[in-house]
DNA sequence: TAGATTGTTAATCGATTAACAATC
DNA sequence: TAGATTGTTAATCGATTAACAATC
């Protein structure tokens, strides 16, 4: 187990683990990897695959214990070690990211926000103020975020990536059209295209 | 060409598009598979072959015209026949997706904004008013929205859907939790999961 | 014409599914 | 013990890469 585990598996962890969370929510406590496929719409072999990529959870005959293989998979995925992010770009897709999703649960913790636009400096937003993009190497120095989220438009996020990196950042949640990862090995990237989103669905409509 | 389109090719289309146009703003008229696949990390063959799952594009001997493949591929996209859509759920995060996302550029035309709380009903955004969602029956009905963005929260999304749906909506640009395609066939849907994205961030930041 | 580069077929690689022995 | 269901190996399927003849 453990080797070198596949994007593919990878990115369906979230999945299984959120499916996990509602069964538990609905007051299950074991479930077969036949009927779990069913109800997310697998196959159960997948399901056994996937999950013997991190070790054996189940049971011959009984099948998965809900709670436990919740538990485990939080722990494959880092949720019970938060690291710690910045924020650069408090427009209104920053201001939303900010305030709408759930850092805590999923392993990240927000220490601070940053924007160039000096109107927006020291408002407060989710008990955090809003500091110039000016004092991020300071900040950055004193604080070691792991992680930035990047609420910048492209022409912006070239450069504030590379200062980024060089002030230690390992990875990125990038809105920004910027192509990060080819730019830089060394650090994790997770891009959100809203636009590729969008005609992906645009072409979906057309020929399904 | 043409036949059944596998998911990985339709997922790229965006990413050519988008590069396509980079190379145009900078004034490039031509380009080969080659030179392509080394701006956009990916293999020569596997653009050519990307490609010609929709027709030939190129010219022995020449390579592409950056103009006409990013407009061939601005319509195998759809992005020139425009869809009507409807946004459900004007909060944070409706909010910055109404004002953030260039539906045009994408594809798309908003047409309609609601909420069911009765104290953003009639508040302007983007030149849209927001509408209560009890008279999203009489808008559909009269208006014909082709896709719906749904902005609220999974426990509201299952209700909503199956009311759109019946109102002859067929495709969702869909940020809760809820899975719409589990559920419904005949419709598009495409999920924007934020926690996901993170968590999968998360286990690269433990994991490479 | 010679050089370049496509379109396309064949080979490889990886991911998914099926099958079944192990075992609770 | 018998039945159920996992963990795991083998078979299949699909996607990516390599190769090259066609042709601009």
């Amino acid at each position: 187990m453990s080797g070198l585990i596949s994007n593919s598996v990878i990115k369906r962890l979230p999945r299984y683990y959120r499916f996990l969370g509602e069964l538990k929510a609905l007051g299950m406590t074991r479930i077969s990897s036949r009927e779990l496929s069913e109800r997310m719409g697998l196959t159960a072999s997948q399901i056994r695959q996937d999950l013997n990529c991190f070790g054996g959870f189940g049971q011959q005959g009984y099948g998965y214990n809900i709670d436990i293989l919740q538990s485990e998979i939080a722990r494959i995925l880092g949720l019970d070690t938060p690291k710690s992010a910045i924020l650069i770009g408090m427009g209104n897709l920053g201001r939303a990211v900010t305030m709408h999703v759930n850092f805590e649960t999923k392993g990240f913790r927000i220490i601070g926000l940053f924007d160039n636009k000096e109107s927006l400096v020291g408002q407060v937003v989710k008990n955090l103020p809003i500091r110039s993009t000016s004092t991020l190497d300071e900040f950055c120095r004193e604080n070691r975020p792991q992680v930035a989220i990047l609420c910048i438009p492209k022409n912006a996020a070239a450069d504030i990536a590379q200062q980024l990196v060089s002030l230690g950042i390992k990875g990125f949640w990038n809105f920004s059209h910027y192509d990060i990862a080819l730019n830089y090995n060394n650090v994790q990237v997770e891009n959100v295209h809203f636009g590729d989103s969008l005609m992906t669905l645009s072409y979906r409509l057309n020929n399904d």
